[in-house]
DNA sequence: TCACAACTAGGTCACTCGACCTAGTTTTGT
DNA sequence: ACAAAACTAGGTCGAGTGACCTAGTTGTGA
C-alpha cells in the first residue's frame, strides 16, 4: 500500500463528486462517505476543503495535459491530411456525448468565473495545449504563422462544439470535413 | 407599480446571485436581502427553490434569444462580406471580457450536466440560436445546405471562442478575418 | 360594507456544512 | 526498546439552508 493512496483515492472520490454534482456538492462528508473513511481522515490529508479544491485541479488539468500529449504528431508523409481529419475527429467526438472530461470541464469553467486560482488554471492549460497542439502539426505547416492560425481555430471550436454540438444542423462529419479544410488551408499558408 | 414587479425583481436578483456565486449561490435568504424584502415573501412568489429556478431559466434564455433577433439582417448588396464580419465580431467579442452572459452560460452549461429540465432549456435555446441565425443569413447564402455548415461553424466556435479566446497565439482581428473568409465561402457553396 | 383573495412578516424545524478538538492506534527512525 | 511522527476515529460547534406555519395587513370585487 502507497503512502499517498489515501489522498489520492481522496482526489478521485473528489473529482467524481465534482463531475456528478457540481463544486458546492463536494463536501468533505460526502468525499469521506465515497472514500469509505472518518471525515476527520480527510480533514487529516486536506487540511481545508480550498486545499481539497486545489490539489484537484492541480492533478485533474495535468492529467488532461499528459492526455493530449498521447496524440501522435502529424507527420509530412502523403497521407498527412487525413491524419489531420483523424486528430480533429478526435477532439470534436467530445460533442457527440458528454464525457466526464465533458462534465468536469464546465464545472471548471463556470468555478473560474469566481475564483482566480482556478481562471489562472484553466488559462494555464490551455496555453499549454497550444504548444503541445502546435508541436504535433508542426511537421506539416509551412509557417508558424498559419501554424498559430491553425490551432487558433482547432481549439476553441472543440470546446465550442462539445456544448452545441447536438443542436446544429449539420453532423460530425460535414463538420469535420470544413474544419479539416479550414485548417489544412491554414497550415500550407506560407 | 405593477403587479408582477416584485417576482421580476426576485429573478433580476436571484440571476445576479447565479452569475456571482454559481447555482449554489443562490439562496432564499440571500435573494431576500439582496431584494430587500422578506425570506416569506420569496417563498410567496416562487413556493420552493426549484421553482424559483425555473423561472429564472425561462426567462434568461428568453431574453438571450430576443437579444439575437435584434441583430440585423445581412442585405444581399455590395458589402454584405464585410456585414458578415462585423456580425462575427459581434459574437466572438465575448472571448476578450467575461461578460454578464458569459458567466451565467458557464453557470448553465454545468447546471446541465446535471440538470436535465436546464440541459433541455440550453440544447432548445441552440436550436433556436441556428433558426435565428439562419435567418439573418438566408439573403446572401446560395444554398439551404451552404447555409446549414455556415451557422454550424458560427455558432459552436464562438462559444468555445468565449471560453479560450485569452490563451490563443492569434488575437481577434486574426480569427475573426479566418471565420469570415470561411463563413463565407460556405455561404457561397451551391 | 363586507368577504375573500393577495400579500407581508416573523418564527421554528430538522438538517447539512466546514472547522476544530481530543484521544487513541500504528508506523518509523534511532 | 522507545519516543516521535503519522495516522484514525468520534464528537462538538456555530453558521446556513429549504420548507413550513401562523398571524397579520392590504387590496379588490360584489
Amino acid at each position: 500500500m502507497k503512502k499517498n493512496a489515501k489522498a489520492e483515492k481522496i482526489l478521485d472520490v473528489a473529482l467524481l463528486l465534482l463531475k456528478n454534482e457540481g463544486d458546492y456538492g463536494v463536501t468533505m462528508r460526502k468525499v469521506a462517505a465515497l472514500a469509505d473513511m472518518s471525515l476527520s481522515n480527510v480533514q487529516y490529508y486536506y487540511k481545508t476543503k480550498d486545499a481539497l479544491l486545489k490539489s484537484m485541479a492541480d492533478r485533474y488539468f495535468q492529467s488532461c495535459l499528459e492526455q493530449i500529449k498521447k496524440i501522435d504528431t502529424i507527420q509530412s508523409d502523403d497521407c498527412w491530411k487525413l491524419e489531420i481529419e483523424k486528430l480533429l475527429r478526435g477532439f470534436l467526438v467530445h460533442g457527440l456525448e458528454v464525457t466526464d472530461m465533458c462534465r468536469l470541464f464546465r464545472e471548471y469553467w463556470a468555478i473560474s468565473t469566481r475564483n482566480q486560482a482556478i481562471d489562472e488554471h484553466i488559462k494555464q492549460y490551455y496555453r499549454e495545449m497550444v504548444v503541445i497542439l502546435s508541436d504535433k502539426l508542426r511537421p506539416v505547416a509551412q509557417s508558424e504563422q498559419g501554424l498559430a492560425k491553425a490551432v487558433s481555430v482547432i481549439i476553441p471550436f472543440s470546446e465550442g462544439y462539445s456544448i452545441t454540438a447536438l443542436a446544429m444542423p449539420e453532423d460530425i462529419n460535414s463538420i469535420t470535413s470544413i474544419l479539416q479544410s479550414l485548417v489544412v488551408n491554414l497550415l500550407q499558408e506560407q
